[in-house]
DNA sequence: AGCGGCGTGG
DNA sequence: TACATCACGCCGCT
């Protein structure tokens, strides 16, 4: 019924839209100002989708830099003089689908104008908004559709206190509504105290459902919202929050709850002095995403989305700081744990005994009554037996009120870890950090509900270009298949074994070869090589006397190679597993190089990315240079007419969405250099094609380390004497650990000096 | 008692 | 499917 009077309202409604024109902010927003913009009828024949020719154009069309269509996508001209408020515009009210260069593409959905209503801007804002900015009369469809999304948004929320959950709305019908649903109504919880005619309880709260998106609403409308009013409530069970807020989803009964906190008027949490320090700066990205979140006031719930090295800690650590209340802060590893609690003491004054760190090898627990406690998912999510230490912890963190939820790569906590998470502790606000909104298991909606609508989502080539963070050159080298390797990929029915050949091809390693040939030694850059398969990632590594890390690699062994990475001159490329998806930070590295992926993972395609994204030097020098520039390169290395070719495409579309785009690059190494590489000689390439079919049995690797087992046994020797990490690229000698957790499959293999590795092979015979 | 290594299980 | 993580408990060493 809403939605077909708000139809009618809006027919009305549209003759005289003179009175929804917003004032004009004195600086900037120039498409305000243009109240004498031409607004016509749509036109008989009305526009039908993706048809541009049919799109009548207003005689101003070319000040106007979008096109709307009627299925709901937008498109933004991103050279308009108006580029950068109609981005944070559609930013707010459309999901992003494509943004490359000069052309932008969003989508209108009930989520994105769910996002957008949380964030506080109401229906005939972004109709007339659109309106303006867009070069044509907004499609029938386009209107209709806003109306009908929006028409019950903003008037449900959901609201702690004391520990109990409430439903509030100013509209006692809509709360009767909701518990006509079996679940809801079996959520409740029926309150002792009855107040109200119709059994709910009623008091006096600030109306904020217009409430300040700070440049686009009148003075007038904020006061308007200032008005009180009756706010009508009903308690519902901890456990049912989750299934009560699905139940309100817009594919449900569309009255989608906002979560937000009124923690200025909290006085039963007590306060937490903390206060961002003087040097912590928010650049203007970081700002406007915190200005989403206390848009009005109020801490909203939501997720904000910057890509790694745009610095999510400032904006986690400011949030907390604004809020002032205890913050739960979940980390996905325990290298995580310990860069927040550092960040925290770093942009914030935070006291000492205030902060502390619960992870299975450090159990600290704050002084008094209020502080941060940075935790892994893992830890609060745990379904085992509990030491005892942690049990007392977490039961704490369970009985506790948390002003502030904040957890970090959202994208990457599997879901039914973060229904637990939320389940198990009772927060005010969650923030939700992220680099990449793409999972491939789709479960990305789940986020929407869970944590709440995205507040803001950055444009990885808009940081680019006011140099916040590097400029990346990305490029797919293709390389094709040597004779020999590409007659056994196709003899192969295995995946596995096709995968091994394709990845082990003989010119792929010697491109490979050739960019850290080049990059070390004529950009004097710091390289990282990934590979997934830890097969490939040995031979390479060792082939190419170059330190690696892998799962297997003890903690101490990372952080040396680390260290060695960020000061040797000598220790200029390191081989990463997947390890180097998450969490290890490493500032210095500028160029990527990977040789083997996870088929088709967009998400790890853009975190690997994301691992060069922190913008070298010093911001005035990076402006000062050439805009164009680029001072960090992704690779991406294919062997041509394999399987790889076509998860390649796939895991190339977020970048490519993002507006990156791809070079590629077909004849590497070049001619002239060929012989100084590796894998020259037709001999040794049939070796190679030997060791890797022999090793592509089922037990992967098998074979190898059996081949390596004395240097099993000269590592474990090595570890004992205490000698550990010789690093030194200019001898050549690069000290490699084995996997202790293999060691089973080769101890009692005798040793065989023939068998020996050859880097190892001087060292004993 | 505290730390690091190692194996297990989710 | 493979790889990686974390939490825990046990061991042996200082």
């Amino acid at each position: 019924m809403g939605i077909h009077g708000e139809k009618s309202r809006h027919s009305k409604k549209h003759k005289s839209s003179k009175d929804d024109h917003h004032r004009v902010t004195e600086d900037g927003n120039a498409y305000f100002a243009a109240e004498d913009f031409d607004d016509d009828r749509i036109p008989e024949g009305e526009p039908k989708k993706r048809d541009f020719t049919k799109l009548e154009l207003k005689p101003d069309h070319l000040n106007r830099p979008l096109w709307a269509c009627a299925d709901g996508r937008i498109f933004l001209e991103t050279f308009s003089p108006l580029y950068k408020q109609a981005y944070d515009f559609l930013i707010a009210i459309a999901e992003p689908v494509c943004r490359p260069e000069s052309m932008h593409e969003y989508n209108l959905t009930p989520h994105s104008l769910y996002a957008a209503v949380s964030v506080g801007l109401e229906t005939e804002t972004i109709i007339t908004v659109l309106n303006k900015l867009s070069k044509t009369k907004l499609p029938k469809e386009m209107i209709d559709f806003i109306h009908g999304s929006t028409a019950n948004y903003g008037k449900v929320k959901l609201v702690l206190k004391k520990n109990r959950y409430f439903i509030e709305s100013p509209f006692p019908e809509v709360l009767k509504k909701l518990l006509k649903d079996e679940v809801i109504g079996k959520a409740r919880i029926s309150a002792e105290v009855v107040h109200g005619a119709d059994g709910f309880t009623v008091s006096k709260s600030l109306n904020e459902l217009g409430g300040g998106h700070d440049d686009l609403l009148s003075e007038a409308e904020l006061a308007a919202a200032a008005e009180e009013k009756d706010t009508h409530a009903f308690e519902i069970d901890p456990v049912q929050v989750e299934n009560v807020k699905q139940r309100c989803l817009p594919n449900a009964l569309n009255y989608p709850m906002l979560e937000e906190y009124d923690f200025r008027n909290d006085t039963v949490n007590p306060d937490l002095d903390m206060e961002l320090k003087p040097h912590a700066q928010p650049r203007p990205y970081q700002e406007k995403s915190l200005s989403k979140m206390f848009g009005n006031g109020r801490a909203r719930s939501g997720i904000i989305v910057l890509p790694c090295g745009a610095g999510k800690s400032l904006v986690g650590v400011s949030a907390a700081c604004r809020i002032k209340k205890s913050c739960l802060c979940l980390a996905t590893n325990a290298v995580s744990v310990d860069q927040w609690a550092f960040q925290f003491k770093l942009w914030s004054t935070i006291r000492d005994d205030h902060i502390c760190r619960f992870t299975s090898d450090s159990k600290e627990r704050f002084r008094g009554n209020v502080g941060v406690v940075v935790t892994t998912y893992n830890m609060v999510a745990f379904g085992g037996k509990r030491s005892e230490e942690s049990e007392k912890i977490i039961e704490e963190i369970r009985n506790r009120e948390w002003g502030l939820l904040l957890m970090d790569e959202v994208h990457v906590v599997p879901a039914h870890m973060f229904r637990k998470v939320i389940s198990i502790t009772k927060s005010h606000c969650k923030l939700g950090l992220t680099a990449t909104l793409v999972r491939e298991d789709e479960r990305i909606t789940d986020l929407n509900f869970l944590i709440g609508p995205k507040l803001y989502e950055a444009n990885w080539l808009d940081l680019v270009k006011s140099g916040f963070i590097a400029n990346v050159q990305c490029a797919e080298v293709w390389c094709p298949m040597t004779k020999e390797f590409f007659a056994e990929y196709l003899k192969k029915e295995n995946s596995k074994k096709k995968q091994a050949l394709y990845v082990m091809n003989p010119n792929k390693f010697r491109a490979c070869e050739f960019l850290i040939r080049f990059h070390e030694r004529e950009r004097g850059d710091k390289i990282i090589v990934f590979a997934d398969n830890l097969f490939a990632l040995t031979e390479y590594a060792m082939k190419l006397r170059k330190p690696m890390i892998y799962g297997a690699t003890s903690h101490v062994e990372r952080t040396k190679i680390l260290e060695a990475f960020k000061t040797s001159k000598d220790v200029n490329t390191i081989f990463l597993s997947k390890v180097g998806d998450n969490s290890i930070d490493i500032p210095e590295a500028n160029v990527i190089i990977q040789i083997s992926s996870h088929a088709g993972s967009r998400r790890q395609e853009a975190q690997r990315l994301g691992r060069i994204l922190r913008a070298k030097g010093r911001l005035e020098d990076r402006l000062a240079g050439g805009k164009e520039e680029y001072n960090a390169f992704f690779y991406s290395l294919v062997s041509t007419d394999t399987q790889e070719m076509y998860y390649s495409t796939k895991r190339q579309q977020f970048l490519i969405d993002q507006g990156y785009s791809f070079k590629v690059i077909t004849s590497l190494p070049p001619p002239d250099c060929g012989a100084e590489l590796s894998y020259n000689k037709l001999q040794e390439q049939m070796d190679l094609l030997r060791k890797v079919l022999s090793a592509g049995d089922d037990a992967v690797g098998l074979e190898m380390l059996e081949e390596d087992a004395d240097e099993v046994a000269l590592m474990k020797a090595r570890r004992s004497s205490g000698s550990m990490s010789v690093m030194s690229g200019a001898n050549g000698m690069v000290y490699m650990e084995y996997s202790t957790g293999h060691k089973r499959l080769v101890k009692s293999k005798p040793k065989d000096p023939s068998k020996r590795h050859y880097l190892f092979k001087k060292r004993f015979t």
